[in-house]
DNA sequence: GATGAATGAGACTTCATTCAT
DNA sequence: AATGAATGAAGTCTCATTCAT
């Protein structure tokens, strides 16, 4: 329906851009020009898609809030028993196979630092966590968790906790160990 | 003659300025300007005392350790069995309590963002991360744990995303609920 | 769509800046803002052109070598022999006239200098002054020099120190008596 | 009589402090902790035997000037005839021997330089110069040349002119050859 | 939509000089 | 005489953002 705008590609290409930059340089060390670099764009343009960096930001961490979720479908079997759905989102969150993408994994830690620092990160990546949570809490009460809320809060802080030592202290973490060892942690809650 | 030295004490003055600005800033939102006001000093004095801000970063890395070891020492009781020693290593982390310090649990969860980005930072991260769970593994170890060290691995991702989500998810993690949520995961590693 | 490159004209009027900041300051002295002011740029184009101070000075070098080339091929007379050619280098240094520039006289004083601090300034200095002497070896070999390799890194010396000296110590080498003198020399060698 | 100062030792040790630096990183290149640091003394004593920075430059150029004067006068022959005059002051400024010191070549190129920034400093350094020729334009004159200072002032030319290029471009001047070159030129003049 | 030049604020760092001891 | 801490200005460089084309 009239003009084709190809404002939401650019968008995207520019996301990626900074997914790229941020995972091995952080947030402040990714620049505009970085970024525009990483996605084969002039600088002038991000600001024509973006009306500024944060806002690229914001953009991402909604990315990979949806990748996290399309993982997680990807992940449950059909018609799913309680451990299976806890087993799954662990996967999403995990595993180590094809669908996985390290970098993601190094932008979630440098999103979790931001957010700390810039209150519209922080709301956004709030928001995020508890949208993620809310599958895995749901599969702890129905598996008879006593306190579904607070096991999944701790799941999940495992979780995080896995990315940034897998990234800070290599070898701590061995790939894929993550994963059975979050395990572990939920049979405990059940 | 001569005057005297006081390198050490203005060191500790300037880290503790780093402590406060980071804490609340990031590293990158820490200017040698806001440290130096931080600490009531001019900013030249800062590259007196150290040669470059990544110095001062390492130097609260570790002070920010040395604590750590400090506070398990003194939740140590006389005598300890590996439980015990397991719920020390969890309260030197979690307790809130009055040596609970929350700038410190903020800069931790920056200097684990940082460590991706900053070899020399990583390299020291690693290096403080690794003996502050040597105890926790041994006492895993010693509790019966069939793989200590994975467990104790485990343990500390828990706490790091507890610190993490603490701060940057409000609500999720109720103060002191990470120490017994921790404590539940160690159990089930026993 | 899109705007027009200026880069090399812009990088030319900043190594124009440089040359006359830099003839009466130094390099040192020639402060990035004094350099803008010079060249009625604002600082922070400058290093939006070159990467940072030392390739403007790098730049400034290869000009330099330029004109000086451009003055000996301008002073060469039709099928010259070789003392007309040995006379046409002298001249493309020394000869003062319209095409000399009291700035680029100061400038390879201080270029020079910086030959000595700065591998990088060596390194091009370096090839800059064999790739201008290269014609006067070949005159001086053509004109019969049993050693015309040394006798040109004498007469090129002699025109390095002639700069120097008439610029710091005044009075001592009147204008245009360089040229006779080093002409002087020249016959010495043949 | 009275007190015993070290004032002039100190000033000599600061002095032979700057001659070590400068002649590896130029005069703003060598700070006075840097100074301060291979004359070791502290840097609030460099103040206090010297008004600032530039007066230490000064008392290095007397320093060397007075050196010169030194290597000639012990380059003399008894009875020397204007000839051997003539070599005795070639064979100061470039013989390469035991008294010779590749750190003063590098400062006088430095010291040449930074006449012409510093009104201060080309003052003195023109009348070092002029002093260092007197006894040459003499020896000139008494061996028949016509226009002796003329001359003198081409001879210090290639001296100065050689100093800078044995350094800055390698390889051009073997070590040594500098001082036939002159003579050859001085005979030129005779 | 798109490009790349341009700006100006602010970052880290160096340093001559001063001063308390 | 001597030490070393302290200051403040100035330097180079980076960068988000704006704008002319």
């Amino acid at each position: 329906m009239g003009r084709h705008k190809n404002t939401e590609q650019r968008r995207a290409q520019i996301v990626e851009g900074l997914l790229d930059v941020m995972s091995s340089a952080g947030y402040s060390g990714a620049s505009i020009q970085s970024i525009a670099r990483a996605a084969s764009l002039s600088p002038g343009l991000l600001h024509y898609h973006f009306g500024n960096k944060q806002e690229i930001l914001l953009a991402l961490l909604t990315t990979l809030a949806e990748r996290l979720q399309a993982r997680y479908a990807a992940a449950l079997p059909d018609d799913p028993t309680p451990s299976q759905r806890i087993d799954a989102w662990i996967d999403a969150h995990l595993a180590v196979d094809a669908g996985a993408d390290p970098r993601a994994v190094a932008c979630w830690v440098q999103l979790g630092a931001e957010a700390l620092r810039q209150p519209a990160v922080q709301a956004l990546y709030s928001d995020a966590i508890r949208a993620d949570l809310a599958p895995l809490t749901a599969a702890l009460s129905d598996a008879g968790a006593s306190a579904p809320e607070r096991a999944a809060a701790g799941l999940m802080a495992a979780v995080q906790g896995a990315y940034q030592l897998s990234l800070a202290t290599p070898g701590l973490i061995p790939a894929g160990s993550a994963a059975s060892s979050v395990r572990t942690m939920a049979a405990a809650f059940r």
